[in-house]
DNA sequence: CGGGATCCTTCTGGATACTG
DNA sequence: CAGTATCCAGAAGGATCCCG
């Protein structure tokens, strides 16, 4: 139905790594990004999200159905299967992540310059007045 | 110029607590906030923001102007005063939160709905099948 | 008034090992 | 495969006291 998803699908030079935007915890954002296309296994959202230990997908996962924005299906076949996938309330999401990706790229610059700027203070002219 | 800040402006009955969009740490978007129309005092923040202590008050006003979103203008005056205020890019940002601000209205209601289903999982239904 | 310094508690995320 | 149980480190937030 949709295709893998990219192990490099957040890489480091993402935006959003500077962005002050966040959408619940460290990693709610990116697995409601990964739902985005439709349902995901359990072992399919740990290839994005690198290195993620099974108790922290496990921990976000559970915050992100308590607060409705995904559901879990358990699947009772021979190898067992869980998939996630967003709900409407969940889907909703997708427009205000959308104005936050916007503005985080939009001004990636202005925020790599700021962060420079406060911390090379000495540069000829200081708070002085 | 601009009128004093409310005490309740951030009520425990606002929707943004149940928001899982944050901007910057846990006061930078009320900060945001505060400073929508115009420059305020440090000690004219700490009114609506009840309870925060200064050191806390200080490292979240120094984490948003090392992001560049405000700007900090000490007067040396008889009696010290230091105001802050928002830069170009932080006033950008207001954009984002407003959207963040009216999904969080819009879907509250279903938001407690969620909660309080989550925590009564014993209703007659359950993940059984 | 607007902080800084210090100490303390809580929360978040993670490493590792084990299980149905 | 999809977790759970334990233990642990670092960061965030806060209380308290002090300062120019």
């Amino acid at each position: 139905m949709n295709e893998p998803l990219a192990p490099d699908m957040f890489d480091e030079l993402c935006p959003s790594a500077l962005s002050p935007i966040r959408f619940g915890d460290k990693w709610a954002g990116m697995i409601i990004r990964c739902l985005e296309h439709g349902p995901r296994r359990f072992s399919e959202l740990r290839i994005p999200l690198r290195g993620i230990t099974a108790k922290v997908l496990t921990q976000s996962l559970r915050g992100l159905e308590r607060d409705g924005l995904i559901s879990r299906t358990a699947y009772d076949e021979a190898v067992q299967r869980v998939e996630y996938e967003l709900t409407p309330l969940g889907r909703s999401l997708l427009g205000p992540m959308a104005v936050a990706c916007a503005w985080a790229e939009r001004h990636w610059e202005e925020l790599l310059d700021a962060r420079e700027a406060y911390e090379t203070p000495a540069s000829g002219f200081g708070r002085a007045g």
